[in-house]
DNA sequence: GTACATGCAAAGGCTTTGCTATCGA
DNA sequence: TCGATAGCAAAGCCTTTGCATGTAC
């Protein structure tokens, strides 16, 4: 079974457990989440739905992106300028590289990152209960373009 | 020579060797600045200079920090919800560790980013230009609290 | 004297909220 | 049927911008 399968399974499996409804908006937008190829921004979400939903609002969008975080199964990158993104496939914190010009986001791997937060538990004596790890730079495609 | 009384002198020189004027509200930002204790928030500073220059205005604060930001003297860190928090003691790239609670900002010490920096240059064929790490949780006199 | 800075208020952009009608279970 | 949900528009919040006045150099 393909993993985002697994994914959209789940979150609709702890939609339904803690008692929400299942409307075809509402699972439109689980399904893109469940995938979350690109690691889409609300507006992206909005904009794949209203193809199929004409009516299909925003606060909807909004709404569900609360909701579906508040069950542990999104995770969101936010960023200051607005521009925040959404990963339901890898609910939780991983370190992600960004390109600052086409705004492209991929996952890494740095498994060196959970043996740090034990080392930094210890040394500031907090309970650490997550983290966030972002590169910024210039992907090998923006880096070939002209300009 | 303090550090921050090193700061200040860096961040003055840098404004005057662009050009631009010193007036006793820049002057007073660039002071807060400089030492960033803490990591003020915007209001933090407006608050602070309000109090000898009760006319001063949020969009001078705002101006001010765009202006040293672009200077590179200045590193803001940013949060989705607006909280945004600046540090023009240490205006490079470092982690952080952030009590949820109370929003204390401590600083961290990690040597191995920058390795760590290097390795996901080439493995991703990214130019790196530079990166954001933050740790949350809960600090010890939040812990200790009765709720 | 002139270009740059400040202050104030208005405008922006994203997100949340209030309210009513609708729809899922 | 009944309570959760969607849609729409209005309200919020932080930040930026326009414009007139003031000021550093």
């Amino acid at each position: 079974m393909a993993d985002h399968q697994k994914r959209f399974d789940t979150i609709l499996r702890k939609l339904r457990d803690n008692g929400h409804k299942m409307t075809p908006q509402r699972l439109a937008i689980v399904k893109i989440l469940a995938r979350s190829e690109g690691h889409p921004s609300v507006e992206d979400i909005h904009a794949r739905i209203k193809k199929d939903f004409p009516t299909m609002s925003l606060a909807t969008v909004y709404r569900n992106i609360i909701l579906i975080k508040s069950l542990d199964e999104l995770l969101e990158l936010g960023f200051p300028d607005g521009s925040n993104r959404y990963d339901g496939n890898k609910p939780y914190p991983h370190p992600h590289i960004i390109c600052v010009k086409c705004k492209k986001i991929l996952d890494l791997d740095l498994d060196s990152l959970d043996e740090m937060q034990h080392e930094i538990a210890e040394e500031t004596d907090f309970k650490i209960l997550n983290h966030r790890l972002d590169f910024f730079g210039i992907c090998s495609n923006c880096s070939a373009e002209k300009d």
